[in-house]
DNA sequence: GACCTGCTGCGGATTG
């Protein structure tokens, strides 16, 4: 053993032997090393298992072995963010505290108000304690703080990753200085992580005022080898043949799962019911016992335990179908693989599933990654054509593959949280000043952002009559005004994130857990929850009970919730990735087609040259380049003067408004700098559970810090303009062909006929241009040229003509060819059958900003109702009814196929009438 | 279409 091995006290040492150990891990070494000669704080970075726990509390038990404190109160503070993981912690450490009887107080909502008692009668020992516990501690035991902490030298926080800049990382923040002031002592903080993306800020959320003097020990190697797949799968209109996606996905789940542990992140609560419905139906048909289980967090108590049990019994197989439930630190053990279907929000999240496979030495980890995307159809829109989870699926990967993950987010003024504290603060001393309250949380806690005039504010705005959270007694003092007094009374207080109703499920007298209130539902309705199919019997909406029986079949119910933003630099990412052309070896066949098809289309619809795409006559396309916060700033602005606008990941779909000002005007001025009302669309602004007590100003302010980027948008503007201007779509002159242009026909014809293909349901995306020149004897010169649409394909036009990517592979483009076909269009009446091909020239010109040439159209329906009037009704005058009843030859849907058809058209109704097509023309009318 | 996390004190009934 190791020279740390001697700093630490006997009993410690002893426990050590008993384990058998062999040595100390090199985390553990380095951390007893730094807690026993250094004073300062520290942070500790392993992953999960990684004995993280052990490294910080060997030593700090050592220190209180060895110097107990004279006065009375715990020595040690550990702070948890789940109950699971502290009931977890608590039982590892009373192993290691046995010997030395030091007391190990687990203290949350499910422990018994017997243990709680004990220990503030007699504080002692290490307290490991949930943040709203300590709220409520701070609450109701305001005087007592000094007695129960004066005696503690260190805080631990778990899982720092989890709570760094969330409402409940801002609270515990604010409880530490809250408990620092109350004894007059600084606490040392030690922050145990897996998975910290920027050290720097890390550092500064745990010391604030020096975080220079934050010690990192991160654990060296240990790093299991990765073995990834990542599956594609098509869902939608199913074909015949196949199962739909999510059943081949089970398929495969219960093949390659069945028969060890593994964890399946579904994503949504939903979603963890289906599959773990159609995986017990496997199981069922199969004739096997049970082993798949659905674990998330509107589950019963009961249900989870059992699921989470089970994963830790080597001897059952078990793969828990979950969502982030089973993500944080509860100890599990080691699983064989973890599924992810669908993308997820973070890459930090997916580093910490990821950890919890290939913890034993010699095995892999195992990512397998699912990717759904939609079948698309002539209607798909190009968001589902630019298959946006598959990429951001593999933009998480390789993100991850190169150990990068989300920073927390700094800077936020969290005024709700303020709001909360202000209550807390005042209800716990009895009363405070406003100079105390701003010095306590905003000059020394977590409200640094926040300045005194703005401070003022939110005093001002919750001591509003109407609102009354707080008064000012006659000397000053703020004391609780009379909703302040309700709401800090109720136990809901300390809890710092929003809540939603719920019904609870009970099934013969069985608690199953609960669904939102919004689920409408009615006797004999059937549902799928907890991984069974049940019918609704009845419903006691007072008493917000449901009671079910089981049943044969169902669907899971909503959950709702909020999606996660997605950081800058996922999406900078994900254009990398349409960008290049690499397929990720992880692949399989499907999803390297899908992302094939997916640059395919990023790259028609012209996202390689303009981050600004135009896809109707008011319909734009937006490649922001930024995450969910920009993004949405720039939605926001855009909504706020008029426009429509649809948010996806980086991108967003512009519907301009009739009234607005025209789109490019508007980027442009914002781009300079120009003042932007981010609200005039009316957006809500309530997301926090305080939100209602502040006033409007108040609530834009929080909401320009938390949801919206307002000094990105300049930038942002700029950097799609900056792309538009350069876009030839914008350019508006004809410019040097970038592909051959077939030589044309040069004589002198009687007329012409012209036909256009196109790629999308957009009349201006020609993708082929075909001439049918008829000279004065009746030959035809037929002429056709390809043309890069710079728009996607859709597969309904792709199968009608046969034309794709491939094919207009540099072509040139439309304003190219149009130049040249301009001075053989000009000396010439030009045909077309209906008006389509005339109003796509138009649409493509317009698009281009080039104005319409004064050609002579005509139209050879009208000159085929003249001389078949008998088809009328009977088959019409389109084309392949022509073909059919005047034994026309050609190949239909090629451009100068169809052209010649138009003209033959021509030629036999001249035949038919005896004369020629402009006296036809003339009869008509 | 979209994650998760947490919770006190008291009065009354029941049990030993």
């Amino acid at each position: 053993m190791s020279g740390a091995f001697e700093k630490l006290a006997r009993p410690v040492q002893k426990w050590i032997r008993a384990q058998g150990w062999r040595e100390l891990r090199d985390i553990q070494s380095r951390a007893i090393g730094a807690i026993c000669d250094g004073q300062g704080d520290l942070i500790l970075a392993a992953a999960t298992a990684g004995g993280k726990t052990e490294a910080a509390f060997l030593p700090l038990i050592s220190q209180v072995l060895e110097a107990p404190a004279a006065e009375p109160g715990f020595d040690l503070l550990y702070i948890g963010p789940l109950k699971a993981l502290i009931t977890d912690q608590a039982r590892r450490l009373e192993d290691i505290c046995a010997e030395s009887g030091l007391p190990v107080v687990p203290w949350h909502g499910d422990v018994a108000a017997s243990v709680k008692a004990r220990a503030l009668k007699a504080p002692r020992g290490i307290l490991l304690i949930t943040p709203e516990s300590l709220e409520a501690l701070f609450v109701r035991r305001g005087l007592e703080i000094p007695r129960l902490f004066g005696a503690t030298r260190s805080v631990v926080l778990d899982e720092l990753h989890s709570i760094l800049d969330s409402e409940r990382g801002v609270q515990v923040r604010s409880l530490l200085t809250r408990l620092e002031q109350a004894t007059g002592q600084s606490l040392r903080r030690i922050g145990l992580s897996a998975t910290l993306g920027d050290m720097g800020l890390a550092r500064r959320y745990l010391r604030p005022d020096a975080p220079e003097t934050v010690t990192l020990i991160a654990a060296s190697g240990g790093e299991a080898e990765l073995r990834l797949q990542l599956r594609g799968y098509l869902s939608g209109a199913e074909d015949e043949t196949g199962p739909s996606a999510t059943d081949a996905i089970a398929a495969h789940l219960f093949d390659h799962l069945r028969g060890s542990d593994n964890l399946v992140f579904a994503g949504a609560r939903q979603s963890v019911e289906i599959y773990a419905d159609r995986l017990r139906a496997r199981c069922e048909e199969a004739r096997l016992p049970q082993e798949f289980y659905p674990h998330h967090a509107s589950l019963s108590r009961e249900h989870r335990d059992f699921v989470e049990t089970r994963l830790k019994d080597r001897s059952k197989p078990t793969t828990a179908i979950c969502t982030s439930t089973l993500e944080l630190g509860i100890d599990i053990g080691d699983v064989t693989c973890v599924a992810q279907i669908g993308a997820p929000f973070s890459v930090a999240a997916l580093r910490q599933r990821l950890g919890r496979s290939g913890r034993r030495a010699g095995q892999p980890a195992i990512l397998r990654q699912y990717s759904v995307e939609t079948r698309l159809t002539p209607q798909s829109g190009l968001v589902d054509r630019l298959r946006l989870g598959l990429v951001r699926a593999v933009a998480m990967i390789e993100l991850l593959l190169a150990g990068w993950c989300e920073p927390p987010r700094a800077d936020q003024l969290h005024l709700s949280m303020l709001v909360h504290q202000v209550l807390s603060v005042i209800a716990g001393q009895g009363g405070a000043s406003a100079s105390q309250l701003y010095r306590l949380l905003c000059k020394e806690g977590p409200f640094r952002q926040v300045s005194a005039p703005l401070f003022m504010d939110v005093l001002r705005a919750i001591g509003r009559a109407e609102v009354g959270l707080i008064e000012q007694a006659a000397n000053g003092l703020l004391l609780l005004g009379p909703r302040g007094e309700k709401l800090v009374a109720h136990y809901g207080f300390y809890a710092v994130f929003p809540t939603p109703e719920e019904y609870r499920l009970m099934s013969a007298g069985r608690d199953l857990g609960t669904i939102p209130l919004d689920n409408i539902l009615a006797p004999g309705m059937m549902l799928i929850f907890s991984g069974r199919r049940w019918s609704v019997r009845d419903i006691d909406t007072g008493a917000k009970i449901i009671v079910v029986e089981p049943a044969k079949g169902g669907v899971p119910p909503r959950f709702g919730g909020e999606p996660g933003l997605i950081h800058d630099r996922v999406i900078e990412k994900m254009r990398e990735i349409y960008a290049g052309d690499q397929t990720p070896v992880y692949m399989d066949r499907t999803a390297a087609e899908l992302l094939s098809e997916a640059r395919s289309h990023y790259h028609s619809a012209g996202f390689g040259r303009s981050a600004i795409v135009n896809i109707g006559p008011r319909n734009w396309f937006l490649a922001t380049g930024c995450g969910t916060v920009k993004t949405a700033t720039l939605a926001l602005a855009l909504q706020g003067v008029g426009h429509q606008v649809e948010r996806h990941d980086g991108f967003l779909e512009v519907t301009c408004g009739t009234d607005a000002p025209p789109l490019e005007k508007t980027l442009a001025r914002w781009a300079e700098g120009a003042a932007v009302d981010f609200f005039a669309a009316g957006p809500n602004l309530v997301f926090e559970p305080y939100h209602p007590y502040l006033d409007g100003d108040l609530l834009r302010t929080d909401a320009r810090s938390s949801r919206l980027d307002a000094d990105a948008l300049p930038g942002l503007c700029a950097r799609l303009l900056e792309d538009f201007v350069s876009s030839p779509v914008e350019a508006g002159t004809f410019r040097a062909p970038s592909g051959a242009i077939p030589p044309l026909p040069d004589a002198e014809y009687r007329f012409v006929a012209l036909d256009v293909e196109t790629a999308n349901g957009d009349c201006a995306s020609i993708c082929q241009i075909g001439l049918a020149c008829v000279r004065p004897d009746g030959t035809i010169d037929s002429w056709s040229s390809y043309i890069d649409p710079e728009a996607p394909f859709a597969p309904f036009n792709t199968q009608l003509h046969g034309i794709g990517p491939a094919k207009v592979r540099g072509a040139p483009r439309f304003l190219d060819v149009i130049a040249r076909l301009e001075p053989l269009l000009r000396r010439h009446v030009i045909f077309q059958h209906s008006g389509f091909d005339r109003r796509a020239i138009s649409g493509a010109l317009a698009l281009a900003g080039v104005s319409e040439p004064d050609w002579r159209w005509q139209d050879s329906v009208r000159i085929a109702r003249c001389a078949w009037p008998e088809f009328r009704g009977k088959g019409g005058h389109g084309l392949a009814h022509l073909k059919d009843r005047l034994g026309l030859d050609f190949a239909h849907h090629d451009a100068a196929e169809d052209a010649r058809a138009a003209a033959l058209v021509v030629l036999k109704a001249e035949q038919r009438l005896g004369c020629a097509f402009d006296d036809i023309l003339r009869m008509r009318r």
